[in-house]
DNA sequence: TAAAAATACTCCATAGGTATTTTAT
DNA sequence: ATAAAATACCTATGGAGTATTTTTA
């Protein structure tokens, strides 16, 4: 059976044109390359050099085997790299799916961060919510996603990137723009607007239970699919409405936005991937950059409450 | 060092995703398969499959390598195909030299033979005087040679096709036509149409020599390149020439053959290639069909022979 | 005679075998 | 408990080394 070791010996030989020189080239001895090429003709059936004694030279068929050898070694190296670059991440594909929270803020940064270094991976967003999120990954349509709490994580390995507070937005003609903080129980009777209900768990299952536990039963004024058009809805004087505060940054005229009163609701911005097998390495590199953005989130805040303490 | 032997193992296992399998399909034991496979793993620094123990997968380093290792594989059996193909003669190519005399009649049924079998081979062929043919064989322009004595064969490996005698060309009004063979003799005085001289030795010098050997001086009265244009020139009425019978195709009207009155002269149509070094496998192939059809041609005449006797 | 490849012979690295263990279902 | 891969260990093929011979210019 033919060997690489033939085919890199023959290809030296051939250069050299000169069995000693090749050999040393090959950091092998003389009579080791002799009985390789042998053992590579006798494969082939074919005689590949002319030995002369004086001169060596290839015969028809050794410069045909040295073309197309060539392209076969450099086959073999392409693969190689391919494999070895797809095993470190360095190329390939990543589909991220995230909610429209994640995709808001913190989502463009990682992404420019993950980009300028892994600029041979195929990447490609997608905005979906939450539960959605979590059927995505594990078919495989997604690789990692930026989710939100509430999420049944079975199956999935979760890390949760940031803790926020969950605040209301209302019409500023509202009477209770008036109070710089909102209890819960006062959005008793509210017309609420929320998100829809299925696939379960969502958002709108944590704006329904907040308002259980705050000792009444919301009622359910509008549904919206996108967390904007739900402050839309809010400016259009349809109802109240709960979302994360990092996404106060879509507050439009006519809406004004309020913390709830102590102890304030907390949500969780997660990032998700497939649990069991190994983590591809585009996703094993994607979240490092994460971590690493992340940290220097944390520095740069702990260095500002400093000053402004 | 990554080996062909990892590959062919690595694509069959990736076939398979049973290590007992492949192992079997490779007529090897499963734990040679394992280790070959680690050592591949650890060559490439990469990890390319998942071992759940009840399920072997592919890890995205491994899909790659499959894809590209069995480009890899495929391109090193072209190889060895190639080679072998132009070891055999199959495929290659060879450039042939051809006189007037054996382009007449005997090489286009070589080349058909010679088709018909080795249909891959790219084949040119050219016209060319013997001399000129000599130095093409030695500087490789041409690969196979077809002359005619007079020739200088050093350096050359050459066989003898056939033998034939010399004929006079005369035109129709000559008084020597009344004869049914003429004495070399009687064309003393006579304007000979001959070859140009250089380089020698060439057709031109044997036509003198011979006669020389007849006891005359040549009177030569015209050159001519071609034999054809030699015949033209005779029917001008501008001199006699000499030619080898087979050319005899050729006359014209105004152009009568006469042999020559024994011991008629002999030239011999050779068929040569290059001597040293091995034999390019498409000139064997070649020289291997002038053969038989030369055997088969020998067998013909001699049964016609009987029969006419 | 000298330069270069082939041959003879030896050694040991390793491919691959058998037996067994580990691991996950 | 079972199926499957990994591990341990052993054997033997053959790759590669040293020494020598053969070959031809």
């Amino acid at each position: 059976m033919i060997e690489l070791r033939h085919l890199r010996y023959f290809v030296v030989l051939a250069e050299e044109l000169h069995f000693g020189h090749a050999a040393e080239r090959l950091n092998i001895a003389q009579p080791g390359l002799s009985q390789q090429i042998q053992a590579l003709e006798a494969n082939l059936g074919v005689s590949l050099l002319t030995r002369s004694h004086r001169r060596v030279e290839l015969t028809h068929a050794g410069q045909m085997l040295l073309e197309e050898g060539r392209r076969a070694l450099a086959q073999i190296e392409r693969a190689e790299n391919l494999s070895r670059r797809v095993g470190s991440g360095e190329i390939g594909s990543l589909n991220i799916g995230s909610t429209e929270s994640a995709a808001w803020d913190l989502l463009p940064e990682l992404i420019r961060a993950y980009r300028s270094r892994y600029e041979n991976v195929s990447l490609v967003v997608r905005e979906m919510p939450t539960p959605i999120q979590v059927a995505a990954l594990k078919n495989g349509e997604i690789d990692i996603g930026f989710l939100r709490t509430p999420v049944n994580t079975d199956g999935l390995v979760v890390r949760t990137l940031r803790q926020e507070k969950t605040v209301i937005l209302l019409p500023d003609t509202h009477r209770l723009t008036k109070r710089r903080s909102i209890p819960l129980r006062l959005l008793a009777g509210e017309p609420l607007i929320i998100h829809p209900s299925t696939p379960r768990p969502s958002w709108a299952d944590f704006m329904i239970s907040l308002c259980r536990n705050a000792g009444f039963e919301p009622q359910i004024s509008q549904e919206a699919i996108k967390t904007s058009t739900a402050a839309s809805f809010v400016a259009a004087g349809l109802g109240l409405t709960l979302m994360p505060e990092s996404l106060k940054g879509l507050v439009r005229t006519g809406v004004v936005c309020r913390p709830i009163a102590p102890p304030a609701p907390k949500t969780q911005l997660l990032v998700a991937h497939r649990s069991g097998g190994i983590v591809p390495p585009t996703v094993a590199a994607f979240l490092g950059v994460t971590q690493e953005v992340l940290q220097r989130h944390r520095g740069m805040r702990t260095r500002t409450n400093r000053k402004t303490r």
